[in-house]
DNA sequence: CCATGTGAATGCGTTCACAGCC
DNA sequence: GGCTGTGAACGCATTCACATGG
């Protein structure tokens, strides 16, 4: 058990987290179930090899609720209830991150509103524009500024993280003001890449990307 | 200079080419200009080192446009107009490439009509939904089909892509019929782990999975 | 001198192989 | 038998170091 988990890893935790979830979503666990999952299903459902799988999860520290042993005893495998928080743990998501949304045009003003139980992980913690008007006049459940307060209110409340949805012209400055006001990570809807002191990471969304980015990989 | 670009190093250079084609956009380029660009800048903007993007760039294949020398002549560095070809040859990316759009509720039909001037790069060959009454009333540049004609047309018509727009129930059936139907890569909209045959390539896009790795980075 | 290009060396993640357990 | 857990071997990407050129 190694005391840091490669990158490549933790992505693949991630990910089999949301398997997880879907698996007792999907109502294939309970009492009487056969609700365990293994590492060959896993194989199965995502092509990484099996080895690669069960080396993840014994990153999480002994004890991931790995039943060693006998399918005849019916209870080969990891529990997902058991595993999902070890993961969460593991990965720095047991605690609640605020974040904000920079820019309140179509997207932006969206993602006020959009509230699946999932993103209750993270709390909305403020929304931003420049224009006042907008400010002023959109229902949100979290307070809006005008973007000159936005470096006192992201250091005041602590928000660690932004949705950036300002048009492409305006995302390197709103950037590098987030950064300035503590921001650690930006998810960039804008296409552009942004250019940012060590310590920001950014996450870039656009569709164009990812379509490039499929087509790289079924090449 | 490798016969074979590692899967790191693709994704680099279409970043890299995103970076380029702002620098040419911004104006930063043409006659008297200080065009070039070299790998100290781009260590600067990106974070990665920059002897790991001379060596991407030296995949591409002698001549990438990287002038030896002084920066007294001027003129060290690459050259982006020369450069963005041979990376788009590189990652094949040369060819415009066929999808298509599953599902046409809100998001599904936004994309209908979404065609920014890089997106011209692939071709919207398609789109399908259950409902028929969507089918027949959306407005939409490409044809739309019901969904019991996915197969047939997706195989005839040589699509590659899909973007995968339908609700999380549905996601994995309908990714299913794309894979069988020939399709070579997913965008998936929905927020479930698709289990596909492998020489399908699935890339989830759904903001709580954006916020989590974004939260694994900055931990 | 500073930039690119590239072989050699390092480091790290994956893969193998086996021990333990049901 | 099948499964987990883990140290050891492998392979590959990154990093170093130097040759080359303006």
């Amino acid at each position: 058990m190694p005391d840091t988990i490669s990158e490549p890893a933790r992505e693949r935790l991630l990910q089999l987290m949301r398997l997880l979830e879907n698996h007792i979503l999907a109502g294939n666990t309970g009492p009487g179930y056969k609700s365990a999952v293994t590492s060959a299903q896993v194989e199965h459902l995502t092509g990484w090899p099996r080895d690669t799988i069960r080396k993840d999860i014994s990153c999480l520290g002994m004890a991931a609720g790995g039943v060693e042993g006998g399918s005849i005893g019916g209870n080969a495998g990891y529990e997902p209830e058991l595993l999902i928080p070890l993961i969460k743990r593991a990965l720095g998501l047991d605690r609640r991150r605020k974040f904000c949304v920079v820019g309140l045009g179509r997207l932006g003003s969206a993602y006020l509103n959009f509230a699946p139980p999932e993103l209750a992980e993270f709390e909305l913690a403020a929304g931003f524009d420049t224009n006042v008007n907008r400010v002023e006049i959109l229902k949100s459940p979290a307070p809006l500024y005008p973007v000159y307060k936005m470096a006192e209110v992201i250091s005041r409340l602590g928000i660690e993280i932004a949705l950036l949805c300002v048009p492409a012209e305006a995302a390197q400055s709103a950037a590098e003001k987030c950064a300035a006001a503590g921001i650690r990570g930006i998810l960039n809807y804008a296409p552009v890449a942004l250019a940012l002191p060590p310590g920001v990471t950014v996450r870039n969304v656009y569709v164009v990307d990812e379509l490039r980015s499929l087509t790289i990989k079924i090449k």
